[in-house]
DNA sequence: GACGAGGAACTACCTGGGTAGTATTACCAC
DNA sequence: GTGGTAATACTACCCAGGTAGTTCCTCGTC
């Protein structure tokens, strides 16, 4: 289960994310998907999911003479992954330290800081 | 100041952080105290030290022969940074969904709960 | 069956992080 | 003043992400 921790740019993530959210999407509709906040070429996207195919983040299966992309790799590994890799990189694995930076740093709403509140009250009672 | 987002490699943020914590350090110094992570040759520390006072990352001045090098950005700075991108990148800035994610994946300690609950207090006490 | 359109494949290039060898310089000691 | 040493400077790589042009193939259509 893909112990390699993913190393994923920026586009790549982008690319996934649209994958997530609609599975077997052509080049086409991933371009179309990421054109608002980036207008590549279409042969970019396309090169790019080969690129990814390669290291085994998404498949494709053809259909007509089309290919429908997938991601290969779930959302949450990913963000997990990212996760570890903030927490320990910046902040020596302490997941206080982290989330204490992110506080102190950051626009907290209030609603923010009550939706926390649950959240580790509910972490609490896992914990039990 | 410094509105460019920090984007770092990880041997440069090793190579600051060695530089946070002791200023005016010469070449010879960062690569003594990361010789236990990552035995590099001391060329290689040189030249990322150059490339990255070229990037405005470091400064140095000369003492004798060497060059002694500081950190040219505050660690807080990049912490934000890093922080900033983090949350903006994988949970499109909701803190509490990054938070959450973070408690849900990891193994959070009884201690760390509790010490995140008294952040969150704080918090709600200086939003006041 | 020629032709245009759509799509995939290939190739090339740029950039930045990372790595390190070689060249050069400046000093010290003998 | 010659040789060794320790430092910086220069240069050249490799790799991966990102970007896109050009080519090639395969249809469907007239």
């Amino acid at each position: 289960m893909a112990a390699p921790p993913f190393r994923l740019g920026e586009l790549q993530l982008r690319i996934l994310e649209v994958l997530w959210e609609r599975p077997d999407s052509g080049v086409g509709a991933v371009h179309e998907a990421l054109k608002p906040e980036r207008d590549l070429a279409y042969t970019t996207i396309a090169t790019m999911l080969r690129k990814m195919e390669a290291r085994g983040l998404v498949t494709h299966r053809e259909e007509g003479r089309s290919f429908l992309y997938r991601a290969a790799v779930a959302a949450d590994d990913v963000n997990r992954s990212a996760g570890e890799h903030f927490v320990e990189r910046l902040f020596e694995g302490s997941l206080a330290d982290a989330v204490s930076h992110l506080l102190t740093t950051r626009e907290v709403s209030r609603a923010e800081l009550d939706q926390l509140e649950q959240l580790i009250r509910d972490a609490k009672r896992r914990a039990n």
